[in-house]
RNA sequence: GCGGGCGUCGCCAAGUGGUUAAGGCAGCGGCUUGUGGCGCCGCUAUUCGGGGGUUCGAAUCCCCUCGCUCGCCCCA
């Protein structure tokens, strides 16, 4: 009948669907605001070489996982696999790098070429928040905290915080150096997976889901040993603010990220009843992004929550949506002219109304009108049209209340109006 | 990119080679042309994701394809 589909791995979000979301978001919108977070908006699509140089060229990302495709003037052109590259782009194309520190986040979809299963599409859609421009661990925690409380205020339960320090540059590179000697010597023992990363990207190794080679890695060197008596207190420090706060967390030595660009500070937070695709949050430290971009050496900090993964998460108390106030009505020509004029007038009060345009009976009408379950019908037949009157009736249970009101009596229709909304105010 | 499961009306489904493809919900119409919620009655898939094949005969068997789903990889 119809064989025109949405592409595989995108999905529509319907009415009834998005009830929950516009919920959601209200609620991130506000805790960002709060904590005083700007937002910012960057294009979906930008020069492929912004999420090369920015993410990574080795990563699954940037190797497998982008849509990339030339335009009209032979321009290599990315849908944004993730947020963080663009919005370093944008801070330095309005000359922000090397302004004090910006709070920022993006909210929008993310486009990554993989196979969609629980969890996971081709076009998705993030929240992002990016602290750019201080290295104080101060930042870290304000910035964790922050995640933390927004999946607290949602009430999603049975989260786990996990954390690890990759270190710096030079700590990271001399950790790189020991572990892939450690690889060589072991290589045929590897599974063939990890045998493959051993040259291009032998951190994610850490990360294999393979029990035997899990088991293997148990005598490998491991990275906190490798990191300077800087990097230890710093991470220190962001653990010791985590305990004051009461946020508990995991360490996780092996987690290391997928993304080129984190340094010191990584973080996930995890939920059981998401499936295999169980991060729901995944954040970390970015010193040396921005100056890669082509920026000033500006130290920042960020974390992505998927928010397909979060309306999993969150509880059906979020899929409540405000009933229909006023459900107008008409029968007759005049009766119909004088709907649209009361349809546009309760447009300036906060009420939500619906006319009915299929100029059936009343009774068919005041069945529909009850199964849109509205607060309260206006009923004009062709009597109130002559008398340029209308009927207004609470509609919940029973007859009682009701009143017959001139169509300019706009006193008595806000009067009335209370009925409906209790904290109403012209 | 690799492997497993699945695909019958808007939704939930019965049907596993043989005359007209159950049923429920929703929708529409009526009983009841200006007053609703209940009830009752009626209507709604020439077609089983799409395309080919096997067969006298296919939603049912085979092949291809598309999509969904679960896992691997990876990540949000």
């Amino acid at each position: 009948m119809n064989n025109l589909r949405n592409l595989r791995g995108t999905a529509d979000l319907m009415p009834d669907q998005l009830i929950k979301w516009q919920n959601v978001e209200s609620i991130l919108r506000e805790q960002l605001q709060r904590s005083s977070v700007k937002e910012i908006r960057t294009p979906i699509i930008e020069m492929t070489e912004l999420f090369e140089r920015g993410i990574g060229e080795t990563t699954d990302v940037v190797s497998k996982e982008m849509y990339t495709f030339l335009d009209r003037g032979e321009r290599s052109c990315t849908l944004r696999p993730e947020g963080t590259a663009s919005v370093v782009r944008a801070i330095i194309n309005n000359g922000l790098s090397n302004n004090s520190y910006q709070k920022l986040w993006y909210m929008g979809p993310m486009f990554r070429y993989e196979r969609p299963q629980a969890g996971r599409q081709r076009q998705f859609h993030q929240l992002g928040v990016e602290y750019i421009g201080s290295n104080s661990p101060r930042s870290d925690v304000e910035l964790i905290s922050l995640a933390w409380d927004i999946l607290q205020k949602l009430g999603i339960k049975n989260l786990n915080l996990e954390i690890n320090s990759l270190g710096d540059i030079e700590d990271r590179e001399n950790y790189q150096n020991s572990f892939i000697e450690w690889l060589e010597s072991n290589y045929k023992l590897l599974d063939i997976d990890s045998q493959k990363r051993v040259k291009k990207n032998p951190l994610r190794i850490l990360d294999t889901k393979n029990s035997e080679t899990q088991n293997l890695l148990k005598n490998a060197p491991v990275l906190i040993d490798f990191l300077s008596q800087k990097s230890l207190d710093r991470y220190a420090l962001i653990k010791e603010n985590l305990d004051f706060l009461k946020i508990p967390f995991i360490e996780n030595v092996k987690l290391v990220r997928g993304l080129d660009y984190y340094t010191h500070t990584a973080f996930e937070i995890t939920s059981g009843e998401l499936g295999s695709q169980a991060t729901v949050c995944g954040g970390g430290r970015y010193d040396n992004l921005i100056k890669q971009i082509g920026g000033n050496d500006s130290p920042a900090i960020g974390f992505a929550i998927g928010l397909e993964r979060l309306m999993l998460l969150v509880g059906k108390n979020f899929e409540i949506k405000r009933d229909i106030d006023v459900y107008i009505i008409n029968k007759g020509m005049r009766a119909e002219a004088m709907a649209h004029k009361l349809s546009s007038k309760l447009r300036k009060y906060d009420v939500i109304t619906e006319m009915d345009v299929s100029g059936s009976s009343i009774s068919k009408q005041l069945k529909k009108a009850n199964k849109c379950k509205t607060k309260s019908i206006i009923v004009i037949g062709e009597e109130e049209a002559m008398k340029n009157q209308f009927k207004i009736r609470l509609f919940s249970n029973n007859k009682d209340k009701e009143k017959i009101i001139n169509l300019d009596d706009d006193d008595g229709l806000e009067k009335w109006l209370k009925n409906i909304i209790p904290d109403y105010s012209a």
